[in-house]
DNA sequence: AGACGTTTAATTGTCTGACAAATGAAAATT
DNA sequence: AATTTTCATTTGTCAGACAATTAAACGTCT
């Protein structure tokens, strides 16, 4: 873990790969502390400023933490989900607005994803899941509210039934689909007919997993998904005529 | 864009988020360039040094990048998905090293995903991906590949069958969990016998996806599945026994 | 005037040295 | 023995400096 070549540029990139390479091989473990700056330092011949600057691309990553004091230091982190998601839903929502992805891509996939759930979810639902699934959908139906708290609701609704799932490892996954959709679901204002069908279809969604019924939630996933479709289409479309007449 | 609170400690964190909040929220725009690191220091009032560190997590990120010289600076980076690939996948592998995520958990939720994908890539499957799935199933039944390479050959073979789908979106939440399985995969030691069966299966995939049949592609992925835990599940079995008598 | 080499200014990358703040352990005191 | 004080260690920050890189501005020659 302590190879450079004379390439006096880039140091800390490479000081922080060194140590995330390590990290990764298990050369260092979970919870491990590293050795001190001015020692990381010594052992990679540059100075310490440029040690920090490595350690804190390696923090960023949440692969190290680091704690003052005399019994401090930077210790391997354990990553934690929580923390991974966060990272995913910042990158989600940036390659979807970075990279005119459009609604009909986002959409597919992750009700595609969504739908890769469903038989585990209507496997291994608790009572908890259902609850909140039938707490958002009865706040969806509540008139005074705005659209962006419709949709807040909405991404609740659809995380309660990927946890559902009882797969961490898909949960993960699905966070940053889901999550970053919220910006582009923003973009739709939901009449109070469109609403009315969509909380009808959440309810039916809540019912079938609370059936047991996979092929059925499968089935109203795909209906929700192609509702979602045709109301963003009509936003498109509706854009596309005012802007032909002026 | 330059709140700081008189905490004196965490700056360079807190001027990283300030910066990560003005590019997400659209302040800053792509390719655009932020102050040189000396203005910038100004800014916020604090040292160069923490500017620098601040601009290395952000840079940890692929935020943005930085280029020397007269027109140099730090710029806000387009975020492609080949990058994030990189990060989702140190990230998921990551995760999956440090929670004791068991090979169960992860095979399903990499299936799951998978089989979310077939539908779309048995539609839109082009001649590129089906070479693809067919080279890399005609790679595996050769006799002399160790199984480090055999693995290697089936991410990309399920890489392809993903990319089938033609959703850069879902190629990108794929990468993780695909390649991210792949430590996992190499605890696995294949025989002739279980090779053959998995090669006729990724062989059988291929003509299903050729053939436009998503429901076969289906019952396919979800016998691959099936018996990838299973010989998963005879490794541990083994494993137990040989501890158990010694 | 145009092509080509030179200088120059701006900017990042790195280094040195220093001090402040936090923190736990050891030492001193009650 | 319990509490307080001191102290060493480590991270966080700062100031100033120099090297390396880069493109634009400038000057020179044809």
């Amino acid at each position: 873990m302590k190879i450079d070549p004379k390439n006096p540029a880039d140091l800390s990139a490479q000081i922080a790969k060194a140590i995330r390479d390590a990290i990764m091989s298990g050369d260092l473990l979970v919870d491990e502390r590293l050795p001190s700056e001015a020692e990381l330092a010594e052992q990679f011949e540059v100075s310490r400023p440029t040690v920090r600057e490595a350690l804190k691309r390696l923090g960023a990553q949440s692969l190290i933490r680091t704690q003052r004091g005399a019994t401090g230091g930077a210790f391997v982190n354990r990553l934690k989900f929580e923390d991974a998601y966060g990272q995913q839903i910042t990158t989600s929502t940036l390659l979807l607005s970075m990279n005119d992805v459009s609604f009909a891509t986002a959409c597919e996939a992750r009700y595609a994803l969504e739908r890769a759930c469903a038989p585990l979810s209507a496997q291994r639902r608790t009572a908890d899941h259902l609850a909140t699934m039938r707490a958002e959908a009865h706040r969806q139906s509540q008139p005074g509210l705005t659209d962006e708290a419709f949709c807040a609701s909405d991404v609740a609704f659809h995380r309660a039934l990927v946890d559902a799932a009882g797969n961490p490892v898909l949960s993960y996954q699905l966070a940053g689909a889901v999550e970053a959709m919220q910006p582009l679901m923003n973009m739709i204002t939901f009449s109070a007919r469109s609403r009315e069908r969509i909380v009808g279809l959440h309810s039916a969604i809540a019912d079938a997993i609370e059936l047991q019924d996979a092929a059925k939630a499968d089935a109203l996933l795909d209906d929700l998904a192609r509702y979602t479709q045709e109301l963003a289409q009509n936003v498109i479309s509706d854009r596309e005529a005012a802007r032909a007449q002026s």
